[in-house]
DNA sequence: TTGAAAGCGCTAACAA
DNA sequence: TTGTTAGCGCTTTCAA
């Protein structure tokens, strides 16, 4: 029954013993790229498939200082938007052989910080950063160890690395200049007064009405948080001054409003047209289906997951801001 | 600007000689067993904290072989049950100091089997794995490298290490007597024929009815994938047998009844009842909300967490087998 | 209670 | 074209 009581995995010595060469020239036949003559190289290819060999890859990165893990730190992995997110650094990583490690900072400086550092130590090669505590404080752990850094919130600063940033101002722009162009009158906003890239949204609001050259009722606009809850209680309030449409800045909210427009009596989108921003799964799902702005989680992945790539891979450069487009997606509620 | 040249981390070796003590010693005081008197601890602390030392885990992982990384390979992370999944096994793991990789196999045996010998060659502690191919085979990689497993499909097995899973069966069969108990006649079944789990599923629908000592009518059972497309076709199909209530295999299934029910002019629940499966986010969304059976995903990831540290932690005891419930949600759908 | 020495498995100068 | 040698930064005997 028993095995040999596990031996200890085959290692690179074994198969230079096995070749009848020099662990040198394993290695090299492996990832090196100095010239090896076609025999030794077979001979080595020859053991390493006899015995099995993988490589240790904790000793390849004590060597290389290189583990070909990297880290995307965000609030938390449940947060709908993240999965996808994630899904598109993988994919971008991936393809380079290099593994990605989630870490939930719950949106807590300390735990942020701890999770940053502990990273750090483990030798991550990069990390893909959101959250709301992005000052050169907060992210000290990985700028001291000149670990690269791409930021998916925040400012631009040299200091902070590189910005991915999806474009919710002219989202938001579009969104509302499509209610204006079907005539809707009495355009509302629901905001999300907390963060700073909702308030790009809120001025994207704005720029629709300047493009033609109006002023926004500063009447119509409500403040909540990100949730349904925060959207009902919003568009309860808003109620009263008869919107006949509604941004919102982000489709929980809107979801909340649609809860609002119902329980009023109020149809959608005849009597309130209801826009939400994001475009997660459940705004096709819920009835009628949401009007909304992608948030584009997976690109924002892909890309920072591509732009991370180049500085692992020595990219000096400059830090650079990276913008992606949102788009509108019309559906029922407009 | 330019600051010292990137002068490489501080090492152990940094912090033992600022404290005058042996490299051993200092190891000794930041993790090991044997006794250090009060002074030289306090020496060595005190160099750490003015060094800013952080041990290098690499190195330590190399000599301890443990890396304190674990995996989880899933088919998708897109998939709205993985994420809380995820979560969950976070959560367990983490207060041990042990971080997750995720690792997307797409459902793909290839890519399966090359992930996992590539996160093995990484030296991972242990591996929680859901998907479809987990044959002895499948799984050669981990088994092979003795590496800890935990499975969150298939079938006991010992060889296969530790099962966790959702009780659907049981889930099945307490939304199917609901239906039941309230009265409903013609209690319909759109199954997904597909996998194993949900088999499951669609035997605890046949429970229920055996309970009361009635047969299920076999005409009222349709068959669709996991899809909201596939559900409305499976119900488009049910229809003409004026089902009352159908039980679906998850809950896009049950969207997609709830489509067809609206187009088809019913109401829900009057005219026809509707429960899912699953309880994603989705389900509380939809109107009518959906009563459903939760499949307790962050239950199930802080099990398989849990089991799995104990594992790495060197329990050796036979493979088990751990059941979590899976709870009726009544919404109102039924 | 502490230190010296060996070595985890690999890569990269430097020699030959 | 290949081998020798020296570590990467840590932990862990063994000896004092």
């Amino acid at each position: 029954m028993a095995a040999k009581v596990s031996r200890t995995r085959v290692r690179l010595t074994d198969v230079a013993e096995l070749a009848q060469v020099s662990a040198a020239t394993v290695s090299q036949v492996l990832n090196g790229k100095r010239p090896v003559s076609e025999a030794t190289r077979n001979r080595v290819l020859d053991a390493v498939e006899r015995l099995g060999y993988r490589p240790n890859q904790v000793a390849r990165s004590l060597r290389t200082r290189r583990t070909n893990i990297a880290a995307l730190a965000i609030p938390d992995i449940t947060n709908p938007f993240y999965p996808v997110l994630a899904r598109g650094m993988q994919d971008a990583l991936g393809a380079a052989g290099i593994h990605v490690v989630v870490s939930n900072t719950d949106g807590d400086r300390v735990t942020q910080t701890t999770h940053l550092g502990d990273l750090v130590a483990r030798g991550i090669d990069g990390i893909v950063y959101s959250g709301f505590h992005y000052t050169e404080r907060d992210l000290a752990p990985v700028l001291e160890a000149g670990v690269p850094l791409v930021r998916l919130r925040g400012r631009v600063d040299p200091r902070l690395g590189d910005l991915v940033r999806s474009d919710d101002r002219k989202g938001a722009a579009d969104a509302t200049a499509h209610l204006l162009r079907r005539g809707y009158q009495r355009i509302g906003l629901l905001d999300a007064s907390l963060a700073v890239s909702e308030d790009e949204r809120a001025a994207g609001y704005r720029d629709a009405f300047a493009a033609r050259g109006i002023e926004p009722d500063p009447d119509l606009v409500a403040a909540g948080d990100y949730s349904r809850e925060g959207g009902r209680a919003a568009m309860r309030a808003l109620l009263p001054r008869r919107p006949s449409a509604v941004v919102c800045a982000n489709d929980l909210m809107a979801i909340g409003a649609l809860d609002v427009a119902r329980e009023a009596g109020l149809r959608v989108p005849d009597d309130l047209a209801v826009v939400g921003f994001d475009d997660i799964d459940a705004a096709e799902l819920v009835s009628p289906a949401l009007t909304t702005v992608r948030n584009p989680a997976y690109e924002l992945g892909a890309t920072s997951g591509r732009r991370l790539l180049e500085r692992i891979e020595g990219d000096t450069s400059e830090p650079t801001e990276t913008v992606v487009s949102a788009d509108l997606i019309v559906r029922d509620s407009t």
